[in-house]
DNA sequence: CAGATGACGATTGTTAACAATCTTTGTCAA
DNA sequence: TTGACAAAGATTGTTAACAATCGTCATCTG
């Protein structure tokens, strides 16, 4: 959940083992978990590889996300007295607070954390898991395509749109939240692709 | 794919691995993919069982549906133009045919399969997959909950949805889909819940 | 007789050796 | 020098035996 992974980057099972300090079975069992969910793609015969989204890739993500997510926040601004939303006030602070410190690994995850607690917020097993899964492949694009700087999300964009939440400003809430996909899509650079380093403990936490 | 298995009905291994003729290996792993789609459970050491949802997740399956399939086929009846539609008109032919012969099974398979085909129609991976989910586990609460009769979709309604999109009438497809919805809902006896019989080969089609 | 206890059988989880496939490297010939 | 070909090495896929866990049933005790 991390993207510390260069896309392509080979994941051979006997280095994994080790690193891990696990047998082969557990390490196949979580390379098949990741490629089910598309993180990884699995080879016949040649080995598990990084995923590498595509441009096309790319715009298709943030095309479910368009879909999904405006709907998803004005429902949540108009239903939001029966809504715990304070893991989300919770939240904007620490995005804040690794904001202040300049971490750029923790800005990028948490950025894309806050999505997917605005989903879980719903309540809603399901709309929660499509979330999670599209918000990490957004990470991994975000880390392919984004450049440097503003790789995160724009500033307090996320507290805003809480804000409109919290105010049951459904409209608002759902004109910001596209606004903000907006800028983190065109955020990024279509073309020139850039590696980042490894760094392999982080996306495979779930052994 | 075919909602042919009790709930609750627990697949051992060696039973899985004579009925289809495979290693042991083979049926793990496609356990494994099965429950990361929530499609079974497993629980450790005690076997794989069938999902079997309850009354609040029947609920989350068709929240989830109403916030993504509305804005679905709003846009594909904006853009119907540049999308090759003749797949899902071949459907509701299918569609009929089994109808017309009364073939109970058929008739559901394919009645989800034509929101699938909704969602692949617009060409986008990630849209795709996440109603391949949701319908395949509508497809487990209307074989618990469904009453035999009216089990599958009320009789054209896939038709009439069809039209309203290639007319290029977002609205009324959008308005078409949320009253089909809720018909599919309101179809369901919450309370008493029914055992459909066995039949292996259906679900597991994926080896 | 009710409940607890322990052994047995069945099932799942794991490991390690084996087989199959792919990649690389080295050799030879054009 | 370049290309094809073949052998060697490395990596993945599979199988089978072993270990661990769980459920059941019989037995024992209060």
């Amino acid at each position: 959940m991390e993207q510390r992974l260069a896309p392509n980057t080979k994941l051979s099972e006997a280095r994994l083992c080790e690193t891990f300090g696990v047998g082969r079975m557990r390490v196949r069992r979580a390379l098949l978990l990741l490629s089910s969910q598309g993180i990884i793609e699995l080879q016949s015969n040649r080995g598990a590889y990084v995923a590498c989204p595509d441009k096309s890739e790319a715009h298709d993500v943030f095309a479910a996300r368009m879909l999904i997510e405006p709907p998803l926040v004005r429902q949540l601004a108009q239903s939001s007295d029966e809504i715990d939303l304070t893991v989300l006030i919770d939240h904007i602070a620490l995005e804040n607070a690794a904001r202040a410190q300049n971490e750029r690994t923790e800005i990028i995850r948490l950025s894309g954390e806050f999505h997917t607690k605005l989903a879980q917020a719903t309540g809603n097993k399901f709309i929660f898991r499509m979330m999670r899964e599209l918000v990490t492949r957004t990470s991994l694009i975000v880390g392919l395509f984004g450049s440097s700087e503003n790789a995160s999300c724009p500033d307090d964009e996320h507290s805003n749109i809480l804000k409109a939440i919290v105010s049951h400003s459904p409209e608002l809430a759902e004109q910001l939240l596209i606004s903000h996909l907006n800028h983190i899509q065109s955020g990024l650079d279509m073309e020139a692709r850039q590696e980042p380093q490894d760094d392999l403990a982080a996306i495979l936490g779930s052994d």
